[in-house]
Order: structure tokens, then sequence, then C-alpha cells
RNA sequence: UCCUCAGUAGCUCAAUGGUAGAGCAUCCGGCUGUUAACCGGAGGGUUGUAGGUUCGAGUCCUACCUGAGGAGCCA
């Protein structure tokens, strides 16, 4: 289609004056009698079309006037700066070819109206086609590329674990269990944390980044059983040193959304003020201390429990960034976590708590380094020594102290997009309900 | 596993136990600056499934199915 430059619509600005080609779908269509205006999209943005009867000719504004939603065409035209058009510009269109048009009989079935989250979850492929989901899976891509951007320029190499794990270290229960050839069966990872102590003795600081899986039954806005971490370990490093990484971490891959998605956020109406105050650094609380706050709350919580969602919402109130919670009761977390010396009934473990009840966003911590204490927390936890041969031996060659900590993308996008739920933010959500499409 | 709620047109929802309806979407017509455009008209129904009560059930009862929200659970 002539000779004018193919462009994308988050370019479009550079090119006003321009006779040129976009490439997309038709994402909605206004019109009169002699005047249209298509909406198009092509993956990087939304822009407004213009087509004058009178300039166009009889056949190719019919053409138009019947365009129907989410057709492929290829259009030519010239873009223009028009403050009457959402995004400041609007291409003239002098030519639509298109490419497949959608059938009038079985038209589009996500409309600009509402719909239910049943009707778009059995519709997901097609779903993420509107604005709002569009957005996210931007925001998203930004979070993902600042996570491994802020590592990989920290000094971090990037070390992948298995997904296929082998015997339940942690009960059978919440992993997703399947055959592997004649030696029984294999797990899907719930965390590389356990692979990542090896790699960090081999690499020094390493990070992890992929899909883990959770079989838990929870029915959740906070849930999925599919779900992506980002999982630092570092050697040489005490808890303090951890929870300075969490949060230069957070505020970084923050201020990387807030550089990059402005518009994307303008989309989602997030108030960006609430991002923007998120800055070191964040309030550190002590475990004890955050028991006493929560009951002078209200709260019926006492010393020893874990929180529930709605004690990391009272929490994080009154607070404009992220909090951090260390020296949880030892019992209540992993065997693999380090009893503080000085205490041993709490452990150098860390939650980060999102503002505005997202809830935890990053847990994280120090590691028993020590074989003897290792050994027998296993035997305390009841779990199968011979399991934990090869994470025994990292203690006996050069041990170290070491830790690290695991985000969650899912709640980190929601958080950051101000969404209800994490369903939407990965493409193909994976919830107790729904394995497709 | 438990609690609560929902299931009616393609979608979102109405409908005192008494003729199943509206908006959107689709189609036809009108409109030269629309912003989920607007205005007029048309087509579109096994009321989740199976029983039951009743002269009569979308509505009441029972069971089941599906989904949502929450709890529990979530190194």
């Amino acid at each position: 289609m002539t000779d004018a430059p193919r462009i994308t619509i988050e370019k479009a600005a550079d090119f006003a004056g321009q006779t040129v080609v976009l490439q997309g779908w038709v994402h909605n269509l206004r019109k009169s009698g002699k005047i249209a205006f298509p909406i198009f999209r092509d993956g990087t943005g939304f822009i407004q079309g213009v087509v004058v009867k009178a300039n166009v000719g009889d056949e190719i504004f019919e053409a138009a006037k019947h365009l129907t939603q989410e057709s492929s065409v290829r259009v030519r035209g010239q873009l223009r700066a028009e403050d009457r058009a959402e995004g400041g510009y609007e291409i003239e269109v002098e030519a639509i070819e298109i490419l497949q048009a959608v059938s009038a009989e079985d038209p589009f079935p996500i409309t600009p109206k509402e719909h239910g989250i049943d009707f778009l979850l059995d519709r997901r492929h097609l779903w993420l086609r509107s604005r709002l989901q569009h957005a996210i899976a931007r925001v998203r891509h930004s979070v993902v590329k600042a996570s491994r951007d802020f590592f990989d320029n920290n000094g971090f190499t990037l070390a992948d674990t298995p997904i296929l794990t082998p015997a339940a270290c942690e009960g059978t229960t919440t992993l997703f269990e399947t055959p592997y050839f004649d030696l029984g069966s294999a797990y899907l990872s719930q965390s590389g944390q356990l692979y990542s102590e090896a790699t960090a003795m081999a690499l020094g600081k390493v990070y992890c980044f992929g899909p883990t899986f959770r079989a838990e039954k929870s029915k959740t806005r906070r849930h999925l059983t599919e779900f992506w971490m980002v999982e630092p370990e570092m050697p040489f490093v005490e808890l303090d040193g951890i929870m300075d990484l969490a949060e230069e971490f957070v505020e970084y891959v923050v201020a990387r959304v807030l550089e990059e998605r402005q518009q994307e956020l303008k989309t989602l109406e997030r108030d960006t003020s609430k991002l923007e105050s998120v800055k070191r650094s964040f309030p550190r609380m002590t475990y004890d201390d955050a028991v006493k706050m929560l009951q002078a709350k209200g709260s019926e919580i006492q010393w020893g429990a874990d929180f529930g969602n709605t004690d990391e919402g009272i929490l994080s109130e009154g607070y404009d960034r992220p909090i951090m919670v260390h020296r949880f009761p030892t019992e209540i977390k992993a065997f693999y976590m380090r009893p503080d010396p000085t205490r041993p009934e709490v452990a150098l473990g860390v939650d980060v708590i999102a503002p505005e009840g997202y809830g935890e966003l990053i847990g994280g911590g120090q590691r028993i380094h020590e074989y003897d204490d290792l050994v027998k927390k296993i035997d305390e936890h009841g779990l199968p020594r011979e399991a934990f041969d090869w994470f025994l031996d990292l203690r006996k060659y050069g041990s170290v102290p070491h830790g690290g900590f695991g985000m969650g993308i899912e709640r980190c996008v929601a958080w950051i997009c101000g969404i209800e739920h994490v369903r939407e933010t990965i493409a193909f959500p994976r919830m107790i309900h729904r394995v497709r499409p």
C-alpha cells in the first residue's frame, strides 16, 4: 500500500503532517451520514481515524461505515495533531485495505459495554485486546524488565532454577504432581530458592525468575495457582542487607514504571501520587511491635500467629510506602529460616507489605548456614533428611551467611496498576476453577 | 472443606405466584466533529439441570451443576 512509512501508534507524534500507513484492528466505530470516526489499535496504542465522505468518495466511505469491531486493516492517511481526538492525534483516512472482515453474523463478543467476569475470563484470548487489559500488560512488561535490569545492573547473575523438582519437601497437598518416566513423580516448583542457595555459592549474587506453582485451594483476589516470582539470593549477607536490597529494588521498579508507563497508568486511572511516594527508606518494624500495633487497632491477633489479610491491611494503613516487618516467630516460618541468635524464638525473616491493602509483596530472610542447626530443623519439621542431602552439602563445603527474597510479579503489578484482582495481571491466569483458555 | 451471593435474549440486567421486558450488540434508515456518540425501526427466549408444590412457577420447595466474593489454607 504505497511507499508511505509504516508507523506504530505510540510513535504517531513523530509523523505529524506526514502521510503514513498504519496496520492494526478496528477497535470501535462512530459514524454519521457523511463522516465516520473509526478507532484503530495496533498493539502499541489507540488512535482515532477520520473518514470524510466528501474527501474519499462513496466507495471508501461506504466500506468505512461497515467496518466491524476487530476487523484487521491496513490504513493510509495523513497524521495530524488534533485536540478533539483522544490522545491528541488522529489520522485522516485516504484508503482502507481490509485484511479480514469480522462477520456481522458472528461479531466480536466483547463489546464496549459491561461484561461479567466469567464471560470475560472464558474469552481471555480476546479480552486481552481491551484498553485496560492492554495497559496492564504493558505495565507488567515494565515491571519484569525493571526487575531484570535492577539485578543485572547490581552484580547479580541470572541462574534459573528447575520447574520440575523431586520429592515433596513440604508435603504434597500444595504441589502439582506429574508422572516422571521410571522415577515415579515429579512436582512443579513452588519456589526456586533452595536451588538459588546452591547457585549463589557458585556465582555469588544470583537471581532466578520464573513461573511457580501452588495447588492451594485459595479463592481470593490475591491468589493464582501459577504465578511468576523473581528471587535474588546473596552470599555473605545478613538480614539488614536483605532488607536494604528489598527496598532499593521496590523503589527502582516503581520509579521505572512511572517513567515508562504514564499513558497506561492514566488509562487505568491510577493515582500516581501514591506511587511517587514510594521512596526509601521504608518503615521497618519488628513482628513484636506489629502485633502490639494490631492489637491496639482492634485485631484479635495473638503473638505467635501469622497475619491474616485484614491484619496486613491494618498494618499498612497510615503509611504512604511499603513497610517491612521482620523477626517473625520461628514456629510459623520455614525450616530453613535462621533463628535470631540473640532470641531463637524469632527468625530472621522479613515481609514487605504493600500500601493500600495490597498485602504481602515480598517474603524473604536469612537462611540457616550451620549444618547441625539445619539438620535439627529438618528433623523437627518431620522432613526426610535424605531428600535434603544436596541442600545440606551446601553447609558442609564452605558455608557462609546468606539469604534473599522472592517477589510475586502479579501482586506487584496489581498494586502498581491499582486493580482489584491479580487475575488481570497475567495474560492467561490459572486459578482453582479455571485452566482454559 | 466451610459461609454468602448469583445463574432470564449474544452481553448487562428487570419482571407482587397470573401475557417474559429494557439498554447495549447485530441488521435497516437518519445525521459533517463524534468521545462507551445520538435518534427511529426490525429480528432475537428450552428463564443452569432434574424433580416437586400449585388451577397456574422465571418467581415457592428439594437435590445437583456452574461461577463469583470471603474464610481456612498460602516455607
